[in-house]
DNA sequence: CTAAGACAGTCAATGTATTGACCAATGGCA
DNA sequence: TGCCATTGGTCAATACATTGACTGTCTTAG
């Protein structure tokens, strides 16, 4: 019966975003996007309008830095367009492109079918207490 | 209140683990030690005598190849080293040097700290089950 | 006993993610 | 008005993490 030498939460929750990407990536391998780039893509169709790459940084919770780097990516894919903010001369102005558009709308439901299928054999109280306390420790660890 | 934009149990995860390095790495800093280099310490603490570079990667859920690259960090820093296994020429004996242990050893109260510094003001029960939760998708996950 | 497959380890390419340092623009406050 | 802290964005350095491709060793089936 194993008794795996007991996983530390931390390990745990590091090692679950470990698979949870890894078995993520196949099912938008055919349209050659990572599942961050999904990601991304995801916050800027849920927007309505056009957003700051500061502003998609705080929603995925990843450091400009970074978003720096994954949009020049995502934009050079032809998913996404930077233009300047005509109110905030610092600022750019981020929205998808049709081709970014179309990718999601068409990735969508193989993102919902490996998700549910996640979920199926789990229960889902037990489902929605963890993300509930994952909630609660984001709340706890994020400025 | 809020009503943060309802978190997707995917993305609550991986900006969990991200948030979880993120806020590790500090306790660690002081003796230049990364949070996966503390875990790969830990683990070969742990493990009574020498390990395969493969054991350890099992072990931490990790990729051989990444694996292979961070024993080169580790070995190179001091903290560990690598010996022909006699038995098996393919196979490396991983083992702490003193040094190793003596880090591992002085870290491991801050870390102690750290962690159940965490759970404070967290119910020890929600904890518990979402652990376990957490357990369970791995087993589904991992091969 | 030999050929096929599995397994240990490495290298290279790419993507994700951090900190630190920096510049330009903004906003508040004296 | 003018200073100064904050914010938006970038670049560089480093670490983590994956896949794919490869070498070499072991194991097992025929």
């Amino acid at each position: 019966m194993a008794a795996q030498p007991e996983r530390d939460l931390v390990a745990g929750v590091i090692q679950l975003a470990n698979l949870l990407t890894r078995r993520l990536a196949p099912v938008f391998e055919k349209a050659r996007v990572t599942p961050q780039q999904w990601a991304i893509l995801s916050v800027l169709d849920q927007s309505g309008g056009p957003m700051s790459l500061a502003a998609v940084a705080r929603s995925m919770m990843v450091s400009k830095q970074n978003m720096t780097g994954m949009m020049a990516r995502l934009e050079q894919l032809g998913f996404a367009e930077r233009a300047d903010d005509p109110e905030d001369l610092r600022s750019s102005r981020v929205i998808l492109t049709r081709r970014g558009r179309a990718t999601i709308e068409k990735l969508r439901p193989a993102y919902e079918e490996w998700r549910s299928a996640l979920g199926a054999d789990l229960s889902e109280r037990d489902l929605a207490a963890a993300a509930k306390t994952i909630e609660q420790l984001i709340a706890k660890l994020a400025d």
